[in-house]
RNA sequence: GCCAGUAUGGUGAAAUUGGUAGACACGUCGGAUUCAAAAUCCGAUGCAGCGAUGCGUGCCGGUUCGAGUCCGGCUACUGGUACCA
């Protein structure tokens, strides 16, 4: 019969719709998978990232549910954020309408990709019902004092009035008016995960087997735990004076207390508060205020790659030497790590080393190689011995560090401290299209949480987004209220939420059952069965701020009393990024390759097949149309050839030890693709092999003509391929095996049992032939025939060693 | 800048633990079939060389009997960098 994909596609997908095939069970004796690809924004259309993503997880969660799991494979829409507002600005188009078009639009697109996802527990989380248990969330951990208000620097855009996202800041300028952009201190939510940064970085450790290695160093980097000295560094005379008193001396933090005698200047963060004093205080020229102006509104990427700073003209005093120190004000100094002022030892630092190289400051090595000279043209940051350093000298840096801090406690001028580069989590934005923050600005009572019974806060849709302003803010009724503590009048908070926020628990809100939806958030006793998630599948872009958040607001669930999990994601598998052009293909860049012209012209199957043959998962994929070709044309060949097959509905018997040496080889490429499987889904996650191998068994299986071994060919590649490619698999199981081989196939390790190995052969490692070796040869024999083998090659030749690795190779060592 | 990756034929890639580099495909070339073409099937295909053979996993160096794999130093590209999601 032919391969016509869209009529089979059609036929299959109609069938698992009207049997609801993909619903998880209520059974929970059963084991259970929970199977998660990453959800959507809903920006339109699929694109490229999406196939591979869901592909990805659709092949783990029909792999399970063929080997007898109860499995659980939602999907749901992320779908508030900014790209709504944006169409909204270009458009017109009402943010609401938009997004939930687009939902309708991409439902349809996974089901033509023949998706097994189940549809009871589909949602948005800008459906209202969701906003309404997050609203609730957020509130108990507000009243935890988890949640807190402090004043935090934002993009702004003074013509707009509006604060911008970092990519609506184009060098500097607005997107869309091209205006300067300033940093404006306001008021900003901030959730405490800064308390969790100890828990997030020890509970790595539980993650070492199933998540990849560079996620949880990149989590361990960002968290970025470390130890050190912190002390205060006191203004002189002059310089107290200076400041009219208004300061005594600030706090520095270093992670080098050993270089403490190689101080030679200090440097503020420019949003420290004593740079923010002497600016207000006209104590600097204009031209000083202007370059700090500068380095404040410089992005953060920009401030670490281009040093720069000025001199304020005011000194410190060195607490161990009593020498004047310049302080100084530098932009890679940053105001929210440590105490946003640093000691600099030029000497034994990169980048106070190229700071004072540029400002002609001084450069005091304390420091020195155990062997060697220090360096010249760079800053010595080993290991080494002190010298310059009064009592301290001869003492190994690391030695050092301890014996420098414990002499600042002593004296009680410093002490040591742990800091985390991990700063606390803003949650407010102030746009439109998110979660409002369920609180209240009441005069009399302050910041009050709103009653859950009024929960949820939803927003008004009688609003217009201009790019102007924030909407909520602008709208003429919404905000006014009652204080939900003393009934007076008050106003409603028009921050809305970010949307990490949401997609810090949408996993835990798909194990809610049907019934339980409309109660509450999820049910305590489902949760507790379906979670941890056991693959979550998702692009490698989010290996640090979504995992992070999840991980840290699974914790804060657990420690309100929701749930008693600690980690949410038990295995991780990071998909690499879909490149078109050599870069992400994304909505920001627009350059996606549309989906839909693919399947409409080949199928499903074959771009599922395609996206997963073309690289491994973890690796980037670059676009290339003319492979797709190639799939398409291995899934009509495995169409075709199944009219080799025998109608039948158990797996054929076959005795092995009767068939003919090709008839062996087909059946042993069949069970090698069946082991490769297996492989797979547990550990290598490198569907390309598992498919290679399919094609491998699929050409062994066309060198015979043996109709039981065609069959039991087809009766278990049918089975692997299901994942990957369903609609035809189960198109061809239904007409040959009444679709009872879409279960768990068991390996006959019969056909793997050989009596002859081929070994290479080489000599100084360069391989110059190969021999056939029994499978009981010893090494004398196996040695033997190698040097026969290579006797050209060896003749006059002093031997030195014979090494043989078995099964393998043999190499000879030879002299000259 | 900082953190994390990646680099193998004309192309996508394979080589699971240091042990036969290039499996499986795409493309190209040749053949069969066809009035012809498409589709399909069969064969060849790392580079250089008629060949023997030599060279070959981004670059430079090292460890080892043996390195795509381990170590040191570079280069290029990609992701993240806290308001893109």
């Amino acid at each position: 019969m032919e391969y016509n994909p869209s009529d089979i596609e059609k036929k299959w997908q109609d069938f698992w719709d009207k049997h609801s095939s993909f619903e998880p069970q209520e059974n929970f004796e059963k084991e259970k998978k929970y199977i998660l690809s990453m959800f959507p924004f809903p920006s339109g259309r699929l694109h490229m990232g999406h196939v591979r993503n869901y592909s990805i997880g659709d092949a783990f969660a029909r792999h399970y549910r063929q080997q007898g799991y109860n499995v659980l494979h939602p999907i749901g829409w992320d779908s508030f954020g900014m790209p709504a507002e944006n169409a909204a600005i270009k458009n017109g188009a009402h943010p609401k309408k938009w997004t939930y078009e687009n939902i309708d639009y991409m439902r349809k697109e996974l089901v033509t990709l023949g998706l097994s996802f189940s549809k009871e527990r589909e949602f948005a989380t800008s459906d209202e019902l969701y906003t309404k248990f997050e609203q609730g969330f957020i509130i108990d951990m507000f009243e935890k004092g988890l949640l807190y208000r402090k004043r935090g620097f934002l993009n702004w855009c003074p013509h707009d009035k509006t604060v911008l996202a970092n990519e609506q800041v184009i060098d500097g300028h607005c997107w869309r008016c091209d205006t300067e952009v300033v940093q404006k201190e306001m008021y900003q939510y901030y959730l405490k995960i800064s308390d969790y940064a100890d828990e997030l970085l020890e509970d790595l450790s539980k993650l070492q087997d199933g998540w990849p290695k560079q996620v949880i160093t990149m989590q361990e980097n960002w968290i970025g735990k470390s130890s050190g000295l912190e002390f205060d560094l006191f203004f002189d005379e002059s310089s107290k004076e200076k400041l009219s008193n208004a300061f005594e001396s600030f706090d520095v933090f270093t992670t080098r207390a050993d270089t403490i005698y190689g101080v030679t200047y200090t440097a503020l963060a420019p949003e420290h508060e004593i740079v923010s004093y002497m600016i207000e205080n006209r104590l600097l020229d204009d031209e000083t205020i202007l370059a700090i102006k500068a380095m404040k509104n410089a992005n953060s990427i920009d401030r670490q790659k281009e040093k720069s700073g000025v001199a304020l003209n005011i000194s410190v005093v060195h607490p161990l030497t009593g020498k004047s120190i310049p302080v100084w004000v530098a932009n890679f100094v940053l105001m929210d790590y440590g105490s946003g002022a640093v000691m600099a030892v030029p000497a034994h630092d990169e980048r106070d080393y190229e700071f004072a190289g540029k400002y002609g400051l001084s450069i005091t090595p304390v420091i020195k190689p155990f062997n060697g000279e220090l360096p010249e043209e760079s800053a010595f940051t080993e290991v080494g011995e002190l010298f310059n350093s009064e009592s301290f000298d001869g003492l190994r840096s690391d030695d050092a560090k301890r014996a420098v801090i414990e002499h600042f406690e002593s004296e009680n001028i410093g002490k040591r401290v742990i800091n985390f580069k991990l700063k606390d989590w803003g949650v407010s934005r102030q746009r439109y299209w998110g979660a409002p923050m369920p609180f209240v600005h009441c005069e009399n009572c302050g910041i009050v949480s709103e009653e859950k019974k009024n929960l949820p806060i939803a927003l008004p849709e009688d609003i217009e987004i201009t790019g102007e302003g924030n909407p909520l803010e602008a709208h003429p009724t919404w905000k006014y209220c009652k204080c939900p503590k003393c009934a007076r009048d008050a106003v409603r908070e028009t921050d809305t939420m970010d949307t990490f926020v949401q997609s810090s628990w949408y996993f835990l809100r798909y194990t809610a059952s049907k019934e339980v939806q409309q109660k509450m958030g999820f049910d305590a006793k489902e949760l507790e069965y379906w979670m941890g998630v056991d693959h979550y599948i998702g692009g490698i872009e989010h290996a640090i701020l979504h995992l992070l958040y999840a991980r840290f607001f699974t914790k804060v669930m657990r420690d309100l009393g929701y749930i008693n999990i600690d980690e949410p994601f038990d295995r991780l598998l990071t998909q690499g990024m879909v490149l078109k052009d050599g870069s992400k293909m994304s909505k920001s860049k627009g350059n996606t390759v549309d989906p839909d012209a693919l399947i409409q012209k080949y199928g499903a199957d074959t771009a599922r097949v395609f996206i997963l043959f073309a690289a491994p998962p973890t690796q980037e994929l670059e676009w290339n149309d003319s492979a797709v070709e190639g799939a398409f044309r291995f899934l009509k060949r495995f169409n075709d050839r199944s009219s080799n097959v025998l109608t039948c509905k158990s797996i054929p018997q076959i005795q092995h030890d009767t068939l003919s040496k090709e008839e062996k080889h087909a059946r042993k490429k069949v069970y090698e693709a069946l082991k490769r499987s297996f492989e797979v889904y547990e550990e290598r996650y490198t569907f390309n092999t598992m498919i290679a191998g399919v094609m491998e068994a699929m050409n062994a299986l066309n060198e015979q003509k043996n109709a039981d071994v065609w069959t039991e060919g087809y009766w278990i590649l049918l089975s692997i391929m299901e994942p990957i490619a369903p609609h035809l698999c189960w198109e061809l199981s239904e007409r040959y095996f009444t679709c009872n081989n879409l279960s768990r196939q068991e390996i006959k390790e019969e056909v793997f049992v050989v009596d002859s190995i081929d070994m290479a052969v080489s000599v100084n490692g360069k391989k110059r032939s190969e021999i056939q070796v029994g499978v009981d040869d010893d090494k004398e024999t196996i040695i033997a025939l190698a040097k026969e083998a290579v006797s050209k090659w060896i003749e006059d030749k002093e031997i030195v060693k014979e090494i043989v690795v078995p099964k393998k190779l043999v190499n000879i060592v030879i002299k000259g």
